[in-house]
DNA sequence: CTGCTACTTCAAGTTCGCTTGAGGTCAAGG
DNA sequence: CCTTGACCTCAAGCGAACTTGAAGTAGCAG
């Protein structure tokens, strides 16, 4: 041959896999006992991975960086081939999801981003008689979730 | 000004912050070990809080929600004034640290909702050949870490 | 004073996402 | 064939962030 072509393996090692995605191969083994990604065996009982499976690695870490448990990173991936690339249809599918689940978070950090420049921003430095920022301490009774950055006290009297 | 002042008691029982804050009491006692808030005790040995620890207590709510863990928030509020409101420079000192700590994580977002979408928009679906989403995997290489959303062996030959 | 609820401590348990270690096997280069 | 390093399983451990439970006490209303 002109070149080796056998230097991508279409199998990989647990190593191999573990050094292209940078994740632990023990990280790998819990992972496939999730049932996140899956592999074959040889005759002797080693694990050996499609190369689609680097995607699902990648697949999970964004996942987490989203936010998502592997619980729900397994849940989002069954709609997605194990064994090969995605077709269109799959694809987006997926990242609809994901991107409103990403927009979401977003627009969560802005609100906090605001808040807190808000209250630099505003001059009532104090953060004590801000009533923009401070509506009452009521907040908790919309139960626990989002609520305001900086709660306190309403002015009394 | 001349009203009664004394409606809303300044210092706090477990109870009453918990229902303020929206954090179980077994938290806030965890969050007194660690050295997050801290409290009186009267006689009988019962904890009574300042009512600025409301305000200590929504700000570990966002710093968890910023990605900090327990001991960063308590080290960024160590500048923070246990018992009063903070004053502008010790709040701003504080908050710009903060903002710069959501805004990294709102980037980060960011390029992961544009790989996200790019994908999808780019007309590349397969994510089998997008070499402008796929250069090379040898995103290991640079540690873990951040890293291309789907990483994949580059067309090989 | 009685009674009741909210409080106290301390130890242990829980979930998540892994890592570590012991003890043993496989696969490949020399 | 032999050695060596990568792999195997299984059980246990870890750290973060809490929760739960047991056994007892505080504080307030009536």
């Amino acid at each position: 041959m002109l070149a080796i072509m056998k230097e991508i393996p279409d199998r990989l090692t647990i190593g191999e896999l573990s050094a292209r995605s940078g994740m632990a191969a023990s990280a790998l083994r819990y992972y496939e006992e999730l049932g996140l990604i899956s592999s074959t065996r040889t005759a002797g009982g080693q694990r050996r991975y499609a190369r689609a499976t680097l995607r699902r690695v990648a697949f999970v870490r964004a996942a987490q960086q989203v936010g998502l448990s592997l619980d729900e990173a397994r849940e989002a991936m069954a709609r997605l081939p194990a064994d090969r690339a995605p077709n269109a249809r799959e694809w987006s599918r997926v990242a609809r999801r994901w991107e409103s689940r990403v927009e979401e978070r977003i627009a969560e950090l802005q609100r906090l981003k605001e808040r807190l420049g808000g209250c630099v921003g505003c001059g009532c430095l104090s953060l004590q008689k801000c009533r923009l920022y401070n509506p009452g301490d009521q907040a908790a009774e919309r139960g626990p979730g989002a609520r305001h950055l900086i709660e306190d006290v309403p002015l009394s009297s």
